[in-house]
Order: structure tokens, then C-alpha cells, then sequence
RNA sequence: GCGCCUGUAGCUCAGGGGAUAGAGCAACGGAUUCCUAAUCCGUGUGCCGCAGGUUCGAUUCCUGCCAGGCGCACCA
């Protein structure tokens, strides 16, 4: 589609006075594909020509009635427009070929150009089970570090763990209380997990609790042998636990650098806070007034000289540009967290960091009941786990219905039971909440990951049963494709690369994933109305070539998706 | 009270100054001598939350209002 652009507005800008650049920024797609394929808008030109825009449309096109182009075949004035049709031929040829040599690269580019890209993602809170609310930030982040790194950047996966602050003091006052080493060796996430939601409960009976809590935590920040005993066991045992939702997602980090992790660098920005003149005490506690800045104001050190969230947050946004000198740094983190963004990317700037603007939160909406909010504390949460296994299950029996022969029966419903969760995830913008649904969640039919998968197994099919020798390029039998539904597929192919560098610029995976939805609509009805192995000799070639194609272009969106894409299901 | 986000078909949601506003689900009816029917084709539905404003043109941009969600100093 690129060279097509590229070629009328060398075409057009001679005669409408404007740069080749901007013809191509004003061209755009016709709403009905049998209106053309690009449009030329002429109302930007009637001020200049003092003209009528539908005019100026067909003056323009018998301009240029006479030109020939390579990828356009006719340019039609319809309205204020002025429409441009493909040349089947040349196009598809163009488009099927460079699919054909970027192959696994295709859609990649390297305008990153090595930048760093710090992503902190996941950071689940240790002690608490990861839950589906978890789930989004794991599955939107680790997609776009992956779509990062195919556009050149070098993407850096952080582990952002939660395992710093007063639940600690909970969790240890709890145990201290209530706790049994055997149950915490039997299971021992849930169990903390029970324990927390214990500590919520009582302590409405027992406000001393909380002062009790608060004054563990105290120990911990001051290094007290026997809270950073039970704080040592508790992460752990919870590190272990996340590993294995982690290894099962696919999933590794470069950095593994929880809150804890920056401990030692909290004197130093509060030195550097201090330094800059722009904290004040009040009340005991260090403060920073951003009221000027229209924020409500932050507190960095409380009276009793333990530290906050934001404390170790701007010790990590310091220490991760220290460290990566970034291109940009992302942070996937929950839209209920928007305020605490503000507010540290406020003060990094009143610190005069020039590089605070490069700082990114990237927010999602949350996961609800019908009912209301998820909340750890009071116990209302689903599992990640529950939800992935009874999804794989759910595809086991698809499977064991539709395809009881299928040799991998397991690879596939893996992979069909883990893409329709991540999906479910993927395909919504994500600011907007999501409300959970167990049917939903286990639908695989419709806008789904399955119908993407089930398009590249059906094409895997075709290719397995066609000969050797239609594994070769062919420029005649490409240029052999005019049919609507092929014209449409190779149309719908050439935009890869443009919505891989779209769900970049915006952190939206969702335009990733819907275009996948689109490219796989366009291969079945490809598929059931032009048959490709019954075919004659030439038009096979260019049919298997056509597919090939769709199947890469899948299997490389997919991956970028954090979803697999198997040869059957 | 203040701030941020959301409001599009019965439901879940795309779209985003311009050409008749689109998918999926659900409902109903069709398609398999043929490459896996997890598919495809057909049928119906819309004060694009409300009211103003900018514009040749607004569902899209601006303002106000309404509704829902989220947040607002010693949690993360």
C-alpha cells in the first residue's frame, strides 16, 4: 500500500501545488471497497482554486486520464473525491512478495533503532494470589514489549514485585496470631492469602491491629532480624508460586526488581528532593505541594519516617534511567493508579529531569463482577490459574469433539485454551473495564483467538497437502490474483506493518488483534468461495502463494500477541 | 466537593471532522459429492447519553449537563 501512496503523490502533487508527503497524508480509504481503494479528498482545495470540491475532482482526473500508473489501474472522481483502484496484479505481486522475502520479519522495522524500552509490567503484590486482575497487566505489557522489540527497540521486561510496604506488617502480625507452619508449607500463597483477608476483617474490630502492622514494617524498613525473616520466607514462597503462572504464559523478565529493590537508593532521593528545594516538612512527614501544579500533594516520608509507594517509585524511575538511559519507560499498571502517575512524573519534572516526559503510563480499565469490583482484600478474586486451566480444558473437549485424531491433541488445546484468555485481554481497547464472565471467557467462537488460529491451521492444512514445488516464488502465477476475495486479502495483508507500528505509538495491542480478527474474515470467505488445490496449475501457485502469505502474516501478529499459533487444532 | 476515564444495535464492543455508522454474540433461515463447518452466506435493529458551540459539514473537536466507573496526605 506504501509504494501505491508513494506513487500518487508523485502523481498529484505537481498539479495540486503541494508536497508528495502531503498528498500522502491526505490520502485515505473509501469507506465502500467499491468506491476504489484510495482516496484523494479534494476539499482541502477549493479555498485555494475557488472551486467546488466534486470540480476539482474530476478536473483532476482527466489530468491525469493519461498517465499510466504501476500499481493503480484507474482513478475514478466520485463526489468531492477522487478514487483510486488497485492494479490486481502488480499489487498483489508487490505485496505477496515482500511477505515472501521478509518472511518472520515481515511487519517488523527497525525505526526503534536500539532504543531502550524499560516496560514494568505484571508487578504482582507478593503474599496475594495473582488473580485475573493481574492478568492484564501481564498480557498487555508482555505484548507490547514484544511489539517493541519488532519495531527495533530493545524491550526490557521488569518484574515491578510488590513486595515492599505495610501488607508486610499485616501479613507477619497475622501470622504471628493466627499462623501454622503447616498450612503455610502446604500451600502457601492461599494461605497468606487467607491470612491477609483475615487481618482485613478483624482489624474492624481491632483498629490496634493496624498500629501493630504499621509498627512491623517499621522493624522491617530497620532491618529487625526477625521481620526480615518472615518477609524473606513470605516473598519467596510467593516468587515461586508466580513462576509457575509465568512459565506457563511464556513469559521471562530481565529484571526481576521488585519495590524492596531500590531500598538502598531512598536516602539518596530524598537527599536530591531535598536538595532541589521542593519538599517541605509538615507535620512530621516530608511533603511535596503540588497544588500549584493542580495535583493534590504527595508525601515521601511519613512521621514516623517510613517511606511510601511513590518514595521507591521515583527511586526506580531514577535508577531505571540511570541504568537504561531510556527511549522511553512504560508502565502497564491498573487506570485506578492514573492520580499516582501524575504525580511522579510531576515531581521527576520539577526535579528538572528532562527525560520525565518519556515516561509512560500506559493504563487499563479493571476486571469487575457483575456486582462490583474485585478486591483482594475482602476475598472476591478469581484465580488466573482457575481461569486458565478450565479454559484449556474447555478447548480439550472442542477438540476431542471436533478433531478426536488431532496427533497433539494437548499442544493445541494449550495453545487455544491460553490465546482466548490472552485475547479476551487484548482485544478491547483497554481503558474500559472489563466485566468478567465465565462464559465469555470460555467462548471460542466469533471474535476470538481460536477463529484466528483455526484460519492459519486450516492454511497450515492446504500448504501440508500441496506438492514441493509450489514452494518456490513465481512472479506470473502472483500476478494471477484478481478475484474480490483475493484483491481483499492482499489488501488486507499489505497493512501489517502499519498496525504493528500504530499499536506501538498508541500502547494499544487491541489494534493488533482486531486486525488479525479482519485478516482472518478476509481468508474465509477467500477460502470458501475460491478453491486452491483443485485449482489450474498457474492460478494454484499464485492461491498457495496467497495463503502462505496469510498464514505469516498470523503467525507473526499472533506472536506478537503472546499467542501461538499451531499448524492444527 | 475536586480530578481522570467511559457512554454507539437487545448484549459485548470497533470506528473517529466528511461519501449510505460497522463487527461479534443472541434470534431466524440457508451452505458440507470439495482443501478440518471452531467456517461461510442471508434476514432485522440505531435521537452514536442530553443541550449548546465551532465548521461548508460533527457520532467524531470545544463547553455545559446527566449517568456509570475510578481516584483524591501517613495503603500499593
Amino acid at each position: 500500500m506504501q509504494k501505491l501512496k508513494e506513487e500518487i503523490g508523485r502523481l498529484l502533487a505537481p498539479r495540486v501545488s503541494l508536497e508528495p508527503a502531503e498528498v500522502i497524508s491526505l490520502l485515505e480509504v473509501p469507506p465502500e471497497p467499491s468506491y476504489g481503494d484510495l482516496a484523494f479528498p479534494c476539499f482541502a482545495l477549493a479555498k485555494t482554486r475557488k472551486k467546488p470540491p466534486p470540480l476539482i475532482a474530476r478536473e483532476l482526473s482527466e489530468e491525469i486520464s493519461g498517465e499510466n500508473g504501476l500499481f493503480w489501474g484507474q482513478a475514478v472522481p466520485r463526489g468531492p473525491y477522487l478514487n483510486f483502484f488497485v492494479a490486481p496484479a502488480a499489487y498483489g505481486r508487490e505485496v505477496l512478495q515482500e511477505i515472501w522475502n521478509r518472511a518472520e520479519q515481515y511487519g517488523h522495522s527497525e525505526v526503534g533503532r536500539g532504543g531502550n524500552v524499560p516496560i514494568d509490567y505484571s508487578s504482582p503484590n507478593i503474599a496475594k494470589p495473582f488473580g485475573v486482575g493481574h492478568i492484564r497487566s501481564t498480557v498487555i505489557g508482555h505484548s507490547l514489549y514484544l511489539i517493541h522489540q519488532a519495531l527495533g527497540y530493545n524491550s526490557i521486561g521488569i518484574n515491578h514485585l510488590g513486595d515492599w510496604g505495610t501488607q508486610f506488617g499485616k501479613l507477619i502480625v497475622a501470622f504471628k496470631h493466627w499462623g501454622d507452619e503447616r498450612e503455610l508449607k502446604n500451600d502457601p500463597v492461599n494461605y497468606l492469602y487467607k491470612l491477609y483477608v483475615q487481618f482485613h476483617k478483624q482489624v474492624e474490630e481491632e483498629p490496634a491491629l493496624d498500629d501493630e502492622a504499621r509498627s512491623w514494617f517499621w522493624k522491617l524498613e530497620n532491618g529487625d532480624e526477625e521481620a526480615v525473616d518472615y518477609w524473606n520466607r513470605f516473598r519467596q514462597l510467593s516468587l515461586d508460586n508466580y513462576e509457575l503462572v509465568y512459565e506457563q504464559l511464556g513469559i521471562e523478565f530481565e529484571h526481576y526488581h521488585g519495590e524492596s529493590h531500590y531500598n538502598q537508593m531512598l536516602d539518596r532521593v530524598i537527599d536530591i528532593v531535598k536538595e532541589r528545594g521542593i519538599a517541605s516538612e509538615s507535620e512530621g512527614a516530608l511533603m511535596i505541594d503540588l497544588e500549584p501544579h493542580g495535583l493534590p500533594s504527595v508525601m515521601l516520608r511519613k512521621k514516623d519516617g517510613a517511606t511510601l509507594y511513590i518514595t521507591r517509585d521515583l527511586a526506580a524511575a531514577i535508577y531505571r534511567y540511570e541504568t537504561f538511559n531510556f527511549a522511553r519507560s512504560l508502565y502497564v499498571v491498573g487506570a485506578e493508579q492514573t492520580l499516582h502517575f501524575q504525580q511522579l512524573f510531576k515531581v521527576l519534572e520539577l526535579l528538572g529531569f528532562e527525560w520525565a516526559s518519556r515516561c509512560v503510563h500506559v493504563p487499563f480499565g479493571l476486571i469487575r463482577f457483575k456486582d462490583g469490583k474485585m478486591s483482594t482484600r475482602a476475598g472476591k478474586i478469581i484465580l488466573l490459574e482457575e481461569v486458565l486451566n478450565r479454559s484449556i480444558e474447555m478447548a480439550r473437549q472442542i477438540i476431542e469433539e471436533k478433531n478426536p485424531d488431532l496427533p497433539d491433541k494437548e499442544g493445541a488445546a494449550k495453545a487455544v485454551g491460553l490465546g482466548a484468555v490472552r485475547f479476551g485481554d487484548l482485544n478491547n481497547d483497554r481503558v474500559k473495564n472489563i466485566e468478567f464472565d465465565w462464559e465469555k471467557a470460555l467462548d471460542f467462537s466469533g471474535e476470538t483467538a481460536a477463529y484466528i488460529q483455526y484460519a492459519h491451521a486450516r492454511i497450515c492444512s492446504i500448504l501440508r497437502k500441496a506438492g514441493a514445488e509450489y514452494k518456490t516464488w513465481d512472479d506470473s502465477s502472483a500476478s494471477l490474483l484478481d478475484r474480490e476475495e483475493e484483491i481483499s486479502l492482499v489488501k488486507t495483508l499489505a497493512l501489517l506493518p502499519d498496525k504493528i507500528f500504530a499499536s506501538a505509538e498508541s500502547y494499544r495491542p487491541s489494534i493488533l488483534a482486531r486486525y488479525l480478527i479482519d485478516v482472518a474474515r478476509d481468508f474465509n470467505r477467500f477460502y470458501h468461495n475460491c478453491p486452491v488445490l483443485n485449482s489450474e496449475e498457474e492460478l494454484k501457485h499464485g492461491r498457495l502463494l496467497l495463503i502462505s502469505a496469510t498464514r505469516q502474516v498470523i503467525a507473526n501478529g499472533l506472536a506478537l500477541l503472546g499467542i501461538e499459533a499451531p499448524e492444527e487444532m
